[in-house]
RNA sequence: GGGCGGUUAGCUCAGUUGGUUAGAGUGCUUGCUUGACAUGCAAGAGGUCACUGGUUCAAGUCCAGUACCGCCCACCA
């Protein structure tokens, strides 16, 4: 295994490692370190691995890796979360095609059916995690579901109980009548939609003395009319003020309104007067509590309408109501108006069904006791936010935070460790449950056996909220707590602050005293090259799997990393994952070409025992180049700025190693050990470098280096356990740095004018550099056989004064001027000719076109961007014609 | 309605605390199959840094305002 294929095959490679190191497990952390622990927001079980995790999971190998090579006891814990409507709706999704609903079957076996359904597809996105490289400690991959997982659940239930902190209370919530459960605020999207703001007229009574009898209403919503049990007015609004006390009468209905004030009304929208229906809207409950009204339910959990409306509406769907609603009102001339009006609608996240608020029993979380020291933390510095802005959002979102609505009407999730006992609800006894981490089978205050647990299951969040510290065995007091709590830093992405992050820092705050993680590092959204975000319902995705197939995960990997600027947004299209592709074809010719001239039989000597007198110039200059990249590079990851990192990489081992050193070792590889060596160092320092960014070809790369190295020890061990490059000081060398870029602009003239005055590739003129600076003289002389090769040229002769020598082109850096003798080395008559010719094409070309735009009938008939074509068209002739005349000028001027 | 981000080369984007000639990738033009690499090499063209004003010896960078694009949050029914 010592030799490079001659075309790089990344599957090959990749497929290779991936199995190495799934079996190897080389990704337990060693206990004795200093840790570095990373969080992963465990991705959803249902879930396949899209782009965003794609960066997410690169940025956090990216940090795992470097912090493993620096000696930290790196540990990234792996794991998903069991997304219980998400899963939910998939299992019930399959049993709808065998006919078949999850009451069919009942709760177990739901249940054991979901399960199944885990134990077939759960581990999808952790296996494409494993094939995006990721140095997870697989052995310690973690379920929300898990045993010890679903302890750390009830135990952070119960405490949070007994603290006073966890109630179970009436109150209006998001209801997704599709899925038929309750959901948090953070669960539902807003999206704006085009609707209809209505008029309603209500007929007032007593209020035809006034000489109106209507009092005018705006909605949006006609059918929750069925549901009014009040009308609210602002008591500052002098249009309404009179009216206060009085009663209206509800249209299509009958039911008798009272006129309230509320300083929540806007006098300014619509009519400034508000029908209040506390069932079916936040703001109305909020009023309904102030003024005592009790609220009346007209809808179904599906949102059809209920035996509260009259007879005619019943069983109607919410919509289909609104319609007849609008039809009844029409008819009885209730309805004075219809405007258009854009406002927002919340949906269902999981099914994108309208949201339907609904007061119901549900349990919450009071938030506020835990976002004082959340708060107080981040203020004070002791988790950071990179990008900083986000601390701005979310302390304005903990500043404002509402109470957390945890119980979901499913199955499939964490059971609220909730029990009733029904004979003591029937003698109408209040409170009568039992909370209680194990099972009840006996009422403790009248000893009956009638007991039954809440049917309803726990908010996924309410389990990956204690991921930093569940996942290590809380609440248990395991080694593993002890040594990586807290972690280091959090990547993820800004969607996920409020569900998540935030939640941790409570949760963490809490339950273990001390904060979850010191950095939290936002990376930019996933977007598509339109700006659109990913996502499978706008089929505009980019499949991360396609990629690696097609490219290399390392391709995907670097190709990510060096288009991510700090926290920003990516817009991604399959050509930017070239970058990557490229880079990695690079890095494998550019070993096979060092190893190709090494010679196998000689040990190459290691660089720390050569002298430096030994090095010339040209190693000089590199290496301090290495040294320079490796402080950069470092710098850069230190400071979350993984683009610049990958940046930096790329420029020097590509620009400088390649494009310059390897071609100047070209001259003397085979035989000098000294470039040998410089050329070993500069490449085993550059794969570490890359090691985070590209595992892959580093790790292949780096065996097959072992045993060319002097250090046989390196032998077997695996690059990702070598320590992270250290800059050595004693090779940062600023002259040698300016000697090299004032020799390879010379070699870049002289190319320069060789372009230009169109000199044949293997033709070699004579060169003549004038300089009165006695350093440059020096360096020239000692590096004249190099300028020769690089630049192809026959001889070089160095002045300190002199003119332009006859029929030579001229160049000029710095004050050297640079003279490329062209006497018998081109034509020029034959060059003239040359370029006469090309004149004559292009100008018949140019007229062409020219007729063809003055043409009457073409401007009339060809398609506007044809037109706009044939233009740039000519300006671009004209353009090529002007450098074509300058170009002879020069050549004149010989 | 509130908050945040963006506007730099044809396209997609970098540009750290203000400091030489504003960079990269890609695309384009020209030349090259040179024994690592055409997924490549060499050379080149291409920019009023959205706009207006201010601070400064010096502004893509700092400040104020304007315009457009995008995102997040929000109880205007």
């Amino acid at each position: 295994m010592d030799e490079l294929s001659p075309r790089y095959n990344p599957k090959e490679v990749e497929e290779k490692w991936y199995r190495f190191w799934e079996e190897r497990g080389t990704f337990a952390p060693v206990h004795k370190k200093k840790p570095y622990t990373i969080v992963i927001p465990p991705p959803n079980v249902t879930g396949i691995l899209h782009m965003g995790h794609g960066l997410n999971n690169t940025v956090q190998d990216v940090l795992i890796r470097w912090r493993r090579m620096q000696g930290f006891a790196t540990l990234w814990v792996p794991g998903t979360d069991h997304a219980g409507i998400a899963t939910q709706n998939v299992v019930e999704k399959a049993l709808r095609k065998e006919g078949k609903t999850r009451y069919d079957l009942g709760r177990e076996a739901f249940i054991q059916r979901v399960w199944q359904w885990r134990e077939e597809y759960g581990s999808t996105i952790i296996k494409q995690l494993k094939k995006l490289g990721c140095s997870c400690d697989w052995s310690r991959t973690r379920f929300t579901m898990d045993e010890g997982l679903s302890d750390a659940v009830l135990e952070v239930f119960i405490r949070l109980y007994k603290k006073g902190l966890i109630y179970r209370s009436n109150y209006i919530i998001n209801w997704c009548p599709r899925c038929n459960t309750a959901l948090s605020d953070e669960e539902v999207e807003h999206r704006e939609l085009e609707g209809n703001l209505y008029y309603i007229k209500y007929p007032v009574k007593g209020y035809e003395e006034q000489g109106d009898e209507f009092l005018t209403i705006a909605t949006t919503r006609p059918e929750t009319m069925l549901a009014d049990v009040a009308i609210g007015i602002n008591p500052e609004d002098k249009r309404y003020k009179r009216l206060v006390g009085k009663t209206a009468i509800l249209p299509l209905v009958g039911r008798e309104l009272v006129i309230i004030p509320d300083d929540i009304i806007d006098p300014h929208f619509g009519t400034g007067a508000l029908k209040v229906t506390p069932a079916h809207d936040p703001v109305d409950f909020e009023i309904g509590l102030r003024h005592h009204l009790t609220p009346i339910n007209v809808f179904e959990p599906n949102a059809t309408i209920n035996e509260n409306a009259p007879e005619r509406f019943r069983g109607l769907d919410r919509f289909d109501c609104r319609k007849k609603i609008i039809e009844e009102l029409k008819e009885n001339d209730f309805l004075l108006k219809t405007e258009s009006h854009l406002h927002a609608v919340g949906h269902c996240y999981r099914c994108h069904t309208p949201v339907e608020p609904r007061i119901s029993l549900q349990w919450f979380v009071k938030m506020g006791p835990l976002a004082r020291p959340a708060i107080k933390y981040v203020t004070r510095k002791k988790i950071v936010f990179i990008p900083e802005r986000w601390t701005k959002v979310y302390l304005e979102w903990m500043g404002n935070i509402k109470d957390w609505c945890i119980s979901r009407q499913i199955w499939w999730g964490h059971r609220i460790p909730v029990y009733y006992c029904k004979d003591c609800e029937a003698s109408g006894r209040k409170d009568a449950f039992i909370v209680s981490k194990t099972p009840v089978t006996q009422c403790p205050s009248c000893r009956g056996t009638n007991i039954e647990q809440d049917p309803d299951v726990l908010d996924t969040w309410f389990s990956s909220w204690l991921w930093p510290f569940s996942t290590l065995g809380w609440p248990k007091k395991t080694k593993d707590l002890a040594s990586f709590y807290p972690t280091s830093t959090l990547v993820t992405a800004q969607e996920i602050i409020f569900f998540w992050v935030a939640r941790m820092i409570m949760s963490g705050l809490e339950f273990m005293g001390s904060i979850p993680f010191a950095n939290v590092y936002i990376h930019g959204t996933v977007r598509d090259d339109t700006g659109k975000k990913m996502s499978k319902s706008l089929g505009n995705i980019i499949d991360p799997l396609d990629i690696i197939e097609e490219f290399g995960a390392d391709a995907l990997r670097f190709s990510l990393i060096f288009i991510t600027a700090k926290g920003q947004d990516v817009f991604l299209s399959k050509e930017k994952f070239h970058v990557g592709r490229n880079f990695a074809n690079k890095i494998w010719n550019a070993t096979r070409f060092i190893l190709l001239n090494l010679d196998k039989e000689k040990a190459v000597p290691d660089i720390g025992r050569l002298q430096k007198i030994q090095f010339s110039s040209a190693d000089r200059w590199i290496l301090s180049r290495l040294n320079q990249t490796i402080k950069t590079t470092t710098t850069a990851l230190e400071e979350f700025r993984f683009n610049d990192a990958a940046n930096n990489i790329y420029e020097f081992f590509w620009h400088q190693f390649c494009d310059w050193y390897l071609e100047i070792s070209k001259r003397d590889i085979k035989e000098n050990s000294v470039t040998q060596a410089v050329l070993l160092e500069v490449l085993t320092k550059s794969l570490q470098l890359l090691h985070p960014f590209m595992p892959f070809i580093t790790e292949e790369i780096w065996q097959i280096l072992a045993s060319f190295s002097a250090q046989s020890a390196s032998k077997d061990a695996s690059i990702m356990l070598s320590p992270w490059p250290a800059v050595k000081k004693e090779y940062i060398n600023l002259d040698a740095e300016n000697a090299m870029r004032y020799l390879t602009d010379i070699i870049i003239v002289v190319r320069n004018i060789r372009a230009e005055m169109n000199v044949a590739p293997d033709v070699k003129p004579d060169c003549m550099l004038v300089t009165h600076n006695k350093k440059c003289t020096e360096l020239i002389r000692r590096h004249i056989n190099l300028i020769a090769s690089l630049g192809n040229l026959h001889t070089i002769e160095v002045a300190e004064s002199g003119g332009k020598p006859p029929m030579s082109a001229t160049g000029i850096v710095g004050t050297t001027e640079i003279f490329l003798k062209l006497q018998g080395i081109i034509d020029i008559e034959a060059e003239k000719m040359r370029l006469l010719k090309k004149i004559q094409k292009k100008e018949k070309d140019l007229a062409g076109m020219l007729n063809r735009l003055e043409d009457a009938e073409f401007s009339k008939k060809a398609p506007h961007h044809i037109i706009e074509k044939s233009i740039a068209y000519r300006d671009a002739l004209a353009e090529e014609l002007n450098k074509l005349r300058i170009h002879i000028q020069n050549l004149e001027q010989l």
